[in-house]
DNA sequence: TCTCAATTTGAGAGATATCTCATTTATGAG
DNA sequence: CTCATAAATGAGATATCTCTCAAATTGAGA
């Protein structure tokens, strides 16, 4: 009944000894559940790449569930800032959408390990949805308010571009389809927004712009 | 190096005291994993459950995962058969499709448990998708036969198919939308086929005809 | 330099899992 | 009924894992 911090004030916080152990569990925790798996893993061993005594743990994460959730938002949204740090100059919704679903199916094929990690944990996880879905909408509502999307319910068109993108990560990752899969799905993608087909498909097959270098690591 | 029986012959055996006792052990597998989830569910549990001894099991499976893809697939395959099933008085190939789709997500919100268990394990099989995608591909190519559909790629349609009934249904399960998410995300899936809005979301709406009874329980 | 609250340590108690194998029991063909 | 084979049994050796806590360490402000 002493040490339960889960969230803590957000005011002006220095980026202290605190900040730092968690954050070298969180990588731990990205390495470890990325190079053997979500079962196989375990605290003991998170703990040990994290250079951290076995007790640390306790003092940020109170589970195994409970960092694996945190790790795979800390993967997702630093992924969506980068995607959306490389999209800066792109004024269109169409193509900003088309570059944020290219960019994560690309790096699936990059990292498999890590995206299927952050994929098996985001597909049951209403918090990794709940991050990572402000930088799907902003993209679409912009589409739409340029007319270059009709759709009839933003849920539905949220569940269809996010499912889309995962099923097509997963595509990738077992081997079933190679490279060209991907604008291949991302063209289909804006065509179920309703944009016409030669356009999606010519959209979908723009040069990426170059992702901003990962900060972690 | 003596009983590795994975998969037997296929000629004419009699329903023999190995495939009940398998079958016992699929449905306790099930009835475990969703009601405790993946995790926590242990080989113990499931032989307890289907009512055989502890080494039993080995007979007939090597690992926890092996039992839970098996399952998985087994949920699945007969969802997929009663399907076909309730829908084989329809000639149209784009409204069999959202039969379809709405099926599963209408058993997402009768069985939580069971559809978070079926789609976690889908998620990362590749033999899950195997074994369930020509139901699909049957109805999608029934629907391209008949110019109902107009699509790119295959591969990339079934899995904007896929991808948006398993989220919609992941939003079904979290308890974001409702039940009239359902024809939302199966209009929306025929809209990404290449059917005019307004067709879509009259088929997404019909009547779904009643599922035949479960064979198993 | 001194002080004290925050943080870390790590050994170990307690719990539970996996998988094996020698033995027993059930099955069905003749 | 007999017997050979298939299937089931369950105790236990072995292996981890989780989580706790009293004591040691750290570091920032006074």
């Amino acid at each position: 009944m002493s040490t339960r911090k889960t969230a803590s004030p957000e005011k002006t916080l220095p980026p202290s000894k605190r900040d730092r152990t968690r954050r070298r569990l969180l990588q731990a925790g990205v390495k470890v559940f990325a190079g053997k798996g979500i079962e196989a893993a375990s605290i003991q061993e998170i703990a040990a790449t994290a250079g951290v005594a076995n007790g640390t743990f306790y003092n940020y994460f109170q589970s195994k569930e409970e960092i694996m959730e945190a790790a795979a938002i800390w993967v997702g949204v630093d992924y969506c800032e980068r995607i959306k740090a490389s999209a800066a100059h792109i004024p269109d919704g169409a193509e900003r959408m088309s570059i944020g679903g290219r960019h994560y199916m690309t790096m699936a094929l990059a990292q498999p390990e890590l995206a299927r990690f952050m994929i098996s944990v985001a597909v049951f996880s209403p918090i990794w949805a709940e991050q990572v879905e402000p930088y799907i909408l902003a993209d679409l509502t912009l589409g739409v308010k340029q007319k270059r999307f009709a759709i009839a319910s933003t849920a539905a068109a949220i569940d269809m571009i996010t499912g889309t993108n995962f099923a097509g990560i997963n595509s990738l990752l077992t081997g079933r389809t190679g490279r060209a899969h991907i604008p291949a799905v991302s063209a289909t993608i804006l065509r179920g927004l309703g944009m016409a087909p030669k356009e999606a498909d010519e959209i979908a097959r723009r040069p990426l712009p170059p992702l901003p270098p990962a900060p972690e690591a």
